[in-house]
DNA sequence: TAGGGAACATACTACCGAGTATGTTGTCAA
DNA sequence: TTGACAACATACTCGGTAGTATGTTCCCTA
């Protein structure tokens, strides 16, 4: 069920491959620095160099383990979903009833985004917009393929929403629309919030309380009390 | 009080100037041709020869009529911003509850968010990110004076909100966080609706109404029955 | 009816940025 | 110890693009 999100190295087919398992040190540093690039001026005002230079290191460095910038750009957008998965996925399955299943997926998806700004600011940029022009064939499929995962990923919430409609009764006109309303309140943070001073963590907790809050409201049902403490208890 | 939104002509200073009055057919011409690149590509990624050639006429045109692509840019965000303040701020000054009048904001602004696609999604891609390096002294101040013509403009939902709170008894902890959110539902429509075949309007009135449904609900209140009943005898 | 300027089109420059080709250095295996 | 290869850095090519400079046409006025 996992099988969704494989590394996936470029180099595949390559004969020696000593590399193997420590070798994604500098590869993720790009990724980290790639996504900060994008954050801050978007994919095609970033220039390799500019990611390069986030890096203290060059162009030849990047292009050593990324193909084209369309890749980089790929690899960015697997990454953050990678992440937003590990954080959500486990709740799926969780014990309680389907509003606190879909409660602590929700509260768990605002706090990845708040703490993951870069990456998910190149999530929101988005599949749709600038790769509209995605050149080879290679690209299109791997297009299509992150879209794929992007679709499941909200398919996750729209079941969970389903089933929670259906176990507390709740009568819902357009499910395809609630569900992209549900995500939408939960992803506005990435376009205004900016991380304050001396309160990292439990700013972002609060934040995400009044989202979830917020969404589930919307859905017409309301945020069980009880719901998200075990989250507190394993930090 | 509508003060915020002039037109202003980059010609300004220019002694001649018979045009006058009639002038702005190529203008606006131009606007929504950039609109609709600008849509498509994201602003960076598309040039002024592509502007150009979505209205079969030439870079020279372009240049004749604005000083540069981030004028242009300008521009566009300014035509958008006028287009949902002259639908939205009619509705301030509405009759009945402060949640009506919030209803019937909200519903213009959904109704003409999916209507004008090409503008909002400029207005989407925002000031925040490319303009970063907005290089003139003048292209800072119009920056500036374009992210306080935004505030206002999410200053007026944000205080119908807390009027309907008022009104309506409704606790709301976090009223930025509400309004933004509120807005978030609504706008959510720039980044997946794309108009089907045969029913242009109806199908976004729907729509509109169960984003509205949600967006309020949200807030822990319901879309009373009758508040958007005088928009569709308007038509 | 000359001419001046608006409203474009055409031609050109200068630069930036993606991608490539080729060096350089360290390491590890034989 | 050597040589092969990974992991970069340096140097270059080349297409695209913002902006400019210079025509060209048409209209309106003096």
């Amino acid at each position: 069920m996992s099988t969704v999100l494989e590394p996936q190295t470029h180099d595949a087919g390559a004969p020696g491959m000593q590399s193997r398992g420590h070798s994604s040190g500098s590869r993720s540093d790009i990724l980290a620095a790639a996504a900060k690039c994008f954050m801050k001026n978007g994919y095609s005002a970033t220039s390799i160099d500019d990611v390069a230079r986030q890096l203290d290191a060059t162009k030849g460095m990047i292009y050593h383990h990324f193909r084209s910038k369309t890749d980089l750009f790929f690899a960015v957008y697997r990454r953050g979903m990678e992440i937003n998965y590990a954080a959500v996925e486990p709740h799926v399955s969780d014990n309680g009833t389907a509003l606190e299943r879909l409660a602590r997926m929700a509260f768990a998806h605002s706090i990845v985004l708040m703490a993951e700004q870069a990456f998910q600011r190149t999530l929101a940029e988005g599949v749709a917009m600038h790769l509209t022009g995605a050149t080879t064939a290679a690209q299109r499929e791997t297009l299509t393929e992150l879209i794929d995962i992007r679709n499941q990923y909200e398919g996750m919430f729209r079941s969970a929403i389903r089933k929670t409609a259906k176990e507390e009764g709740l009568e819902i006109a357009n499910l395809s629309l609630a569900s992209k309303s549900f995500l939408a309140v939960l992803n506005s943070t990435v376009s205004w919030y900016t991380p304050r001073a001396n309160d990292p963590q439990s700013e972002q907790k609060k934040l995400a309380i009044d989202l979830v809050t917020y969404a589930l409201r919307g859905l017409g049902t309301d945020l069980p009390s009880g719901a998200l403490k075990t989250k507190e208890n394993a930090q």
